[in-house]
DNA sequence: GTCTATACGAAGATAGAC
DNA sequence: GTCTATCTTCGTATAGAC
């Protein structure tokens, strides 16, 4: 492999930095697992692509699932984290809105998912297929990593929607949930410079403005107490 | 096989008719692959499970996606044909309201499906799962099979609401068919008698109209002139 | 026309030697 | 870390029995 960059420098180039084979499996998993999902992705697709050997992935994580979790777990970690900071954030002030608890949702999945550079769409789309993925046992990994904040989401809610029964709310958590994976799962469907119109979204910068909107007029209308 | 029913008696028994190996197949179809999804269902389980040899399949028809497409035809034929019925019902007599046609497209999907039978809430699963499948190929079969009552869908709720921009009835649109696909998905999911509150819906018959009401909240006042 | 048994080549994941 | 071997399972094709 001649072709192959010498690792060790430090990271401070403009270019992009080596990536050692763990992090491009990771970057390759990301990719190819939100393009076909997990079981129409073979291992050695990915570690073809990766310019890795077919045996790197039993090497570096132990086996394909094991994979499909640890990309998981680096994607949602810092959508997790801004979740949690805004959260205290709001929290801090008083008594959060339903809007702003829906904004500190939806944004940190949409927003900083599609707005980092040239990975962020792959990484929105992974993020988004693996939630709706058909098997419960890889829907229970994404369940798994949002966990954490849904709890606090939900009481929260409970208190901006006080004439809301806790079904309702637990109904309209779930389906901004749902929504939201669909149009992370959508990032890269839309080809760049794609006809506008047919989904609704010229402009990807308003999409998180124009579902924000949407789950408002509907948690605060569309629940029954 | 000795405990094979003999096929050709008239089917007014009470008791289930013989089906054909196709419609096992079928049947089996939907289950499985509304279970593990498409990629994630190998022919063999499917034949075994409709005690059918493991050509059966290329037999009746074709390949592995010619069954696919068989199952989501069958399956979503009467959806469609309840949709158009209720469609031309409202347009004849006048202009629909918003509410009106939502109901008229959420109804026929988690309704008929989920009351007709046992075999309702698999039909339903196996419909938001292929709605949702990772594979744009087999996206695509789903939007194909709904795609006919698509445009008068978006001509009549534009025409109900005149304030919004095209790109916001087709985003509501969007949002509908996703919301409509995970509530399918999750058909059985929820086990009969499960703790209710959990995902906001102890009872399944109000499914529907907790929906409707959601997203005629979102449809009125959540989407951007 | 239906169904069965069997075989094929491709691709799957993983383990062990290097 | 890589290479190679191995053993499984996949979808499909075919030839022939009912």
């Amino acid at each position: 492999m001649p072709e192959r960059a010498v690792a060790g420098g430090k990271e401070n180039s403009v270019e992009t930095p080596v990536e050692s084979t763990r992090e491009r499996l990771l970057n390759i998993a990301e990719q190819r697992f939100g393009e076909g999902g997990y079981e129409g992705t073979s291992l050695r697709a990915i570690t073809v692509a990766a310019a890795a050997n077919i045996a790197a992935v039993n090497y570096h994580f132990g086996s394909k699932e094991a994979l499909l979790r640890a990309a998981v777990a680096r994607a949602m970690a810092p959508v997790n984290t801004e979740r949690r900071r805004r959260l205290d954030q709001l929290e801090a002030k008083g008594e959060p809105s339903a809007e702003q608890l829906i904004r500190a949702f939806i944004e940190p999945g949409l927003d900083l998912v599609l707005r980092r550079g040239e990975r962020g769409p792959v990484v929105a789309r992974f993020i988004g297929r693996v939630a709706f993925d058909p098997s419960q046992r890889i829907r229970e990994l994404y369940a798994a990593e949002s966990d954490p904040v849904e709890a606090r989401y939900l009481t929260a809610l409970q208190v901006a929607l006080p004439t809301a029964a806790p079904e309702s709310v637990a109904f309209g958590y779930l389906n901004m949930l749902g929504l939201l994976a669909l149009h992370q799962s959508q990032a890269l469907t839309r080809p760049p410079g794609a006809e506008p119109g047919l989904d609704g979204q010229e402009d990807p910068g308003r999409l998180a403005d124009n579902l924000i909107a949407f789950l408002v007029a509907a948690f605060d209308r569309g629940l029954r107490p």
